[in-house]
RNA sequence: GGAGGAUUCGCAUAGCGGCCGAGUGCGCACGCUUGGAAAGCGUGUAUAGGGAAACCUAUCGAGGGUUCAAAUCCCUCAUCCUCCGCCA
């Protein structure tokens, strides 16, 4: 399931808007709530009818002779009965469950109604950098990649196709660098790290809620009924899937180092040069098992938390708070933020954290226990560096009249240096 | 890829057609006992669904089958362990 049926029971007017302001299905809600009473007379009839079963089988295991045969005949004729409520009861289970998955998470009303392009921006810190004033014309990420040995995306062409590339040298070192560096601070901030698998099954791809709308862009080995992930998101919200978590040791943070694949498809025209939206790339993504009540204080964390990572990169940039058409089926809400990217005289986003509240846990079946009893367990995602588009922002960002490229101060003791030289 | 073994309530196990949602030990919680602790004693100790409630229903790796009745019998699948082969 992914929306309590409950809630929606009680509250579908809720519901309806919230599908409504995402540009969702609003119908799904009134079908559900039908077949969710079709479901419980179903589910009555057999609880009934197997309740007289097991009384009569019990008589009949005591029963002996003439008694006994005639027991069995009405017995006979009762399990007929409970197998037919049976099977129609597992149908409608089945069909409310298939309608219930396509419902997207509800929205948080705080979250700008919209389209892409109707998000809000909370704030801007930094300023982006005055080239005019410096005196020479930036050169793009590709051109740098390639003066400083950094990136070949010609030969990544060549052997993996389009939006492929080979991070070398420099650009080799740097991911390192970046990795160490956001390894180290997801420490500081009690993160567990973790090196997950990055071929999944589809009941954690399911789960996660990447086979909805988001299935166009997900690599799947037919062959093994496999899935490679687009984001370490996946296995580790799957970790716990089926578990229940003790509330004492919540929140349960992850920081998860893994590449991710994309297939990005219906994107041709987008980004076809540099390293912006690729195939395949490397990323430390933050995870987080919390009460659903702390959810929204734990997501200002996240959020605080890539904004201190870019900070430290000494890049601008802007936070926005993305709007409701755009948020992706498990998102309750999330905020991007966006690098500042001189050669394209534009914020591109570089990281993403999303509240996904108790939608992916009520999938996944991850709950957590208190003295209460078990209840439903909220979920949230943050970047805190994905490897690409950081370089891209670096490269642009600090690079020098002659194309060598300054390391930011925190970077400097993981690279071992204070500028990229050109080879 | 081939052969065998395993999968039961947090852990370890018992159960091999009805008296089993399930016994025992450990662990855990509460209580008694104690100057305090240990030991001892007692009680409790899954999850989900339906119902206003009493209560009922489901779940012994998963799915199907046999049967009036399945943890127990049969089939398929998954995972783990051992041995062989192959690869590193």
């Amino acid at each position: 399931m992914m929306i309590d049926i409950k809630f929606l029971r009680e509250n579908p007017d809720a519901v309806r808007a919230s599908q409504k302001g995402r540009g969702e299905n609003v119908d799904l809600v009134d079908q559900i709530i039908a077949i969710d009473e079709i479901k419980r007379a179903a589910i009555a009839e057999f609880e009934a009818l197997r309740q007289e079963q097991n009384t009569l089988s019990k008589s009949v295991g005591a029963a002996k002779g003439d008694e006994k045969t005639a027991l069995l005949a009405n017995a006979k004729e009762l399990a007929d009965k409970v197998k037919a409520a049976d099977s129609k009861r597992a149908e409608v289970e089945e069909q409310t469950k298939q309608l219930v998955l396509q419902l997207s998470n509800l929205l948080d009303t705080e979250a700008p109604i919209g389209g892409e392009e109707d998000f809000v921006t909370i704030e801007h810190i930094g300023t982006p950098r005055d080239f005019a004033k410096d005196g020479f014309e930036p050169k793009d990420h590709v051109e740098l990649g390639k003066l400083l040995g950094a990136i070949d995306t010609e030969r990544g062409a060549k052997v993996a196709g389009s939006r492929s590339y080979y991070l070398t040298g420099a650009g080799a070192m740097l991911e390192f660098a970046l990795v160490n560096y956001a390894i180290q601070s997801a420490l500081k901030n009690g993160f567990t790290p973790v090196i997950p698998p990055v071929l999944v099954n589809p009941s954690a791809m399911e789960g996660t809620g990447f086979l909805g709308q988001a299935a166009e862009n997900v690599y799947r080995i037919e062959r093994d009924d496999v899935y490679l992930v687009g984001t370490s998101e996946v296995p580790l919200a799957a970790m716990h899937m089926d578990e229940i978590l003790p509330a004492d040791k919540l929140p349960m943070r992850y920081a998860g180092y893994s590449s991710c694949f994309r297939r990005e498809a219906g994107t041709y025209g987008k980004d076809t040069r540099g390293i912006i939206r690729v195939h395949q790339f490397d990323k430390v993504e933050m995870f987080s098992f919390c009460k659903p009540e702390d959810a929204k204080e734990e997501h200002k964390r996240l959020l605080q938390w890539e904004k201190d990572f870019l900070n430290a990169m000494e890049i601008p940039y802007r936070v926005i708070d993305v709007a409701s058409g755009d948020l992706g089926s498990s998102a309750t809400r999330k905020f991007d933020i966006e690098a500042w990217i001189p050669t394209q005289g534009a914020y591109r986003e570089v990281t993403s954290t999303s509240n996904c509240t108790e939608f992916q846990a009520r999938r996944l079946n991850i709950r957590y226990k208190d003295a209460d009893g078990t209840k439903a367990i909220a979920t949230l995602n943050g970047t805190l560096v994905a490897i690409p588009r950081m370089i891209v922002a670096i490269l642009e960002n600090h690079q020098n009249a002659d194309g060598t490229v300054n390391v930011p101060a925190a970077l400097q003791p993981f690279l071992g240096k204070a500028k990229l030289e050109l080879v």
